[in-house]
DNA sequence: AGTATATATGTAATCGATTTCAAGATATTC
DNA sequence: GAATATCTTGAAATCGATTACATATATACT
């Protein structure tokens, strides 16, 4: 019962160690102990220690993925897709989990990046100054997913595309006073890129945008959608196209329509973005885009995967989306 | 730049390297040179290596955490729970994510038994013969999360007390004709006891069930929850309650009553289970139950890091649910 | 006082592989 | 046939931590 080593099976194989090794490694080693090292492995049924190879190789074979909280549905499906590709890779998974606490971040990218990992998967946010500063220094290979970051190779959506590609079909019908509830323009991604996308959308149709009709949600929550969206009605009724940010604000924007009485898309179109459970639960169900999260999880695997076996140039991958048309437009 | 091991701490801090090791591992440590190696971690941002530490003590420091599918709130709620617990306690967190694939489940429990992990925290959906005499041979504590089980350590959730609950809640106003949508009864905690518990109230109430009023599906989705209640109100359209064993399946449900122009809560009192965000969502917003899934995940941590000090008996906790009355009953 | 007992610390062995080094055997080249 | 290149092999160093052992000091208990 006791751990076979390769020191056991030398002596039964008649050899040294370090011929072992060979044996596994592909070495100089003569047909005649290849033979005799085959045949005691077989007979021990010995498998050589991870831990002692990776020791002595001075590699962890396993990979650090920081997310800022994991009860995201895209957040999920992005580290479902990070932890496929690596696990058939022979890498492990190790979870930074940094909830809403900024400084955890930063922490666990210490941690991660002095040691106990390959590379780093990390999922952001918000990408500060600060943070962008100890990604460049960090030792490992680091890919960003989720925002565009020239410092270092990431993966992101096209979230102005979609933004645009989404604009586009609530001004249909001829619609003529567009409001958008936009994310924190902090957040380069699910903020600022959106807005561009909607405000895009809106000049191209020739139509010009009241400022006070685009307004901002301090998080992604159905509570900020229905303040936000009485704050936009309060203040012009008259509002026709309706772009959110997000599924679950446009679910709050929707329960404000209901209570005013306003009817959807008789009387306005709405959009919410990120083809979560729930646009398909609310009624009139909801136009939506929908993005690729486990592709780009499973994409920014392999990026690691290659960066870890020869130190490649930084690269940014920009996947598509799909919009998906419901009923609300 | 290159690696900081513990001689360089040891060095810097004028003690030897067991010392470090002492101070790391809660030796016999004078206060002055506690502080003097804690001085020198600190600048020298050491992190013990994690191969070099198992190769020696046959300690990971690490947890493996086996999950069927990461995009669910109440599963990714649990994770936070243990990461939270676990990174406090020094341990890390490493995923497996065996996706819908069940061999991908033994597969990593295989992985993990090799020697990667001290012990493992499994998120167990269903739980065949087979998985429990894995579990029980295994050599390191395992906890199992959701389902209750004799054979190991396990939390749960009061599931049959909250689909009890939850049905007394739909059959008040003298409801008589009441229907359940449960989940498959392989599942022991989500399928076999929720039902239990429907019945258990549907009995107490004095009313007797036809037994074609009580129908499973074969996973938590909106589209089974649309599917099964068609079924249900072609057979009897009578049916004045209706308990689903889940918010997606129940909003499901809703949309096919919405359609037959059956109204909530007039004419039916309708419940689902989770309390889920689409729960306040669909309106009516849909009586549901509570768990505590935050909680579960912390104290599976606790479980499995007192069961790594010493080998402590096997417990079970069951833990208690919440009932959320909104507009559906 | 004298003997346990607990605390404190460094040296060196150890975990199980890989890899360098040195040396010997073969094959190849001019 | 001498010089050089290519194989073949084992002994020993190495990776970075933990820990057995030896030793020294302080504290407690008859």
């Amino acid at each position: 019962m006791a751990n076979i080593t390769i020191k056991d099976v030398a002596r039964i194989a008649g050899v040294s160690s370090a011929s072992v090794s060979r044996y596994l490694n592909n070495g100089y080693l003569s047909e005649e102990k290849r033979e005799a090292v085959k045949k005691a492995i077989e007979e021990t049924g010995f498998v050589p220690s991870r831990q002692a190879r990776l020791l002595r190789a001075g590699e962890t074979h396993s990979i650090g993925v920081i997310i800022p909280k994991i009860d995201s549905e895209g957040i999920s499906r992005i580290v479902l897709g990070i932890t496929e590709v690596l696990s058939e890779a022979g890498y492990d998974v190790l979870l930074g989990n940094t909830g809403v606490n900024s400084d955890k971040e930063l922490e666990y990218l210490n941690i991660f990046s002095r040691g106990n990992v390959d590379g780093i998967i990390y999922l952001a946010s918000w990408l500060t100054p600060k943070h962008k500063r100890i990604l460049k220094r960090s030792s490992y290979p680091v890919i960003v997913i989720g925002q565009k970051c020239d410092e270092v190779t990431c993966v992101y959506h096209d979230e102005e595309g979609a933004a645009k590609a989404l604009t586009d079909l609530i001004l249909k019908r001829g619609r003529h006073d567009p409001a958008c509830i936009g994310i924190s323009e902090k957040d380069q991604a699910m903020g600022a890129a959106r807005i561009r996308g909607f405000r895009a959308s809106v000049k191209e149709h020739g139509l010009t945008i009241r400022e006070e009709n685009i307004i901002t949600c301090a998080d992604d929550s159905m509570e900020e959608g229905c303040q936000k969206a009485k704050v936009l009605f309060d203040n012009d009724p008259g509002i026709d196209a309706l772009y959110c940010a997000s599924d679950y604000i446009a679910a709050g924007a929707m329960k404000v329509l209901k209570e005013r009485g306003i009817r959807v898309p008789d009387q306005i179109s709405v959009c919410g973005m990120g083809n979560t459970r729930i646009s398909r639960v609310i009624s009139p169900s909801l136009t939506t885009a929908q993005y690729y999260y486990k592709t780009s999880g499973e994409e920014a695997a392999r990026l690691l995967l290659e960066d870890l076996k020869k130190k490649t140039l930084k690269k940014s991958i920009q996947l598509e989306y799909e919009i998906i048309e419901n009923e609300s437009t």
